[in-house]
DNA sequence: ATTAAATGTCAACAATCGTTGACTTTTAAG
DNA sequence: CTTAAAAGTCAACGATTGTTGACATTTAAT
């Protein structure tokens, strides 16, 4: 079942995995070449250098696909993004993990603001519409990342234990208050 | 009027100033003592390391010292310290800038998850107390952070450009409907 | 089989990191 | 003034960083 992988797949595999969940400035070229049994070397071969292959890892997350393929049911797919657990099988990381260990990096912060806001706060204004769309897209952004944010990153008390029926009920009840 | 700082007080406040804004590991020593003015040998001597000057940096947090003296406003206190704007002047960093950047830290987020959980959420619970009160606490803390990180990190449009007047109103707003 | 291109290996580079120890200068006590 | 301690300076250390170029190996085409 397990077919063989090219060397730039299994870089751009391990990189997403470690540049994903721990941020650009804080992993090494080597610790992702070690993960993916691969020479050092070949990172600046295939992809121009350590910048190239975060770059490339940015073209295909899951929930821009999901958002871009169906805009009607876009709120739900936000809120089940964000609340999905990380799962190391099928390598899945939400999307609130990546965005927020890479936007307080030094190198990265620049170009994961603009991503976040032509892909994911331009979008769910437009489908929000209205009068003051982007505050209320902004504030359910807010309230997305907040929630993951104490979830999984500050594991406080009362929401890393929740389980994620409730808390997605939950965040849709606080959704329909800003809308 | 500008008294004269020892090295340590020098040392103290630019290491708070960065570390605070941009992180434990993303903020090199020579960089501190650059700031400072001040030799980079100084800081293993005066605090065993740079890991000693972040420890001596975490001590003494404004809003730490508010939730201390003045318990029965404390969602107040929480609210506009979170929507505090930096100002370079008084030297104020809002806590939601320094837990976030460094919660995410390889080397300091163990430590800063103990410090939110013990001086942030429980706090928090204690005086909404009642039922779920750990619940409440933690989805009112996912607002304040979520509000500061669209705000400020990933500047999105729709709460960037907002008073903060406004924000704070609309937090309490959605505040009491958690609680 | 020959050849050319693609792919992978290896050592080393310059730069930066935190930290140390020897040294000089300044401060304060006798 | 003498002297001991405190404070500050400086060069260098070992480790790690991203990247490069020379080399060996494998693959595919003629």
């Amino acid at each position: 079942m397990t077919q063989t992988l090219s060397t730039r797949e299994k870089l751009l595999l391990a990189a997403r995995q470690l540049f994903w969940t721990r941020g650009y400035s804080n992993v090494s070229v080597r610790e992702i070449t070690g993960a993916a049994g691969v020479d050092a070397a070949l990172v600046s071969r295939y992809f121009g250098g350590k910048q190239g292959l975060f770059e490339a890892t940015l073209a295909k997350m899951p929930i821009w696909e999901a958002l871009a393929s169906d805009q009607d049911s876009l709120l739900k797919i936000a809120v089940e993004s964000f609340t999905q657990p990380y799962n190391a099988q099928t390598d899945v990381v939400n999307p609130y993990t990546m965005l927020l260990v890479n936007v307080i990096d030094p190198v990265m912060g620049d170009k994961i603001r603009a991503f976040v806001q032509s892909e994911l706060a331009a979008p769910l204004a437009k489908k929000i519409g209205g009068a003051q769309a982007e505050e209320k897209a902004a504030m359910l952004l807010a309230i997305l990342f907040g929630a993951a944010l104490m979830r999984k990153n500050f594991q406080v008390r009362g929401l890393a234990d929740k389980a994620t029926g409730e808390l997605r009920t939950q965040i849709m009840q606080l959704a329909k208050v800003i809308i």
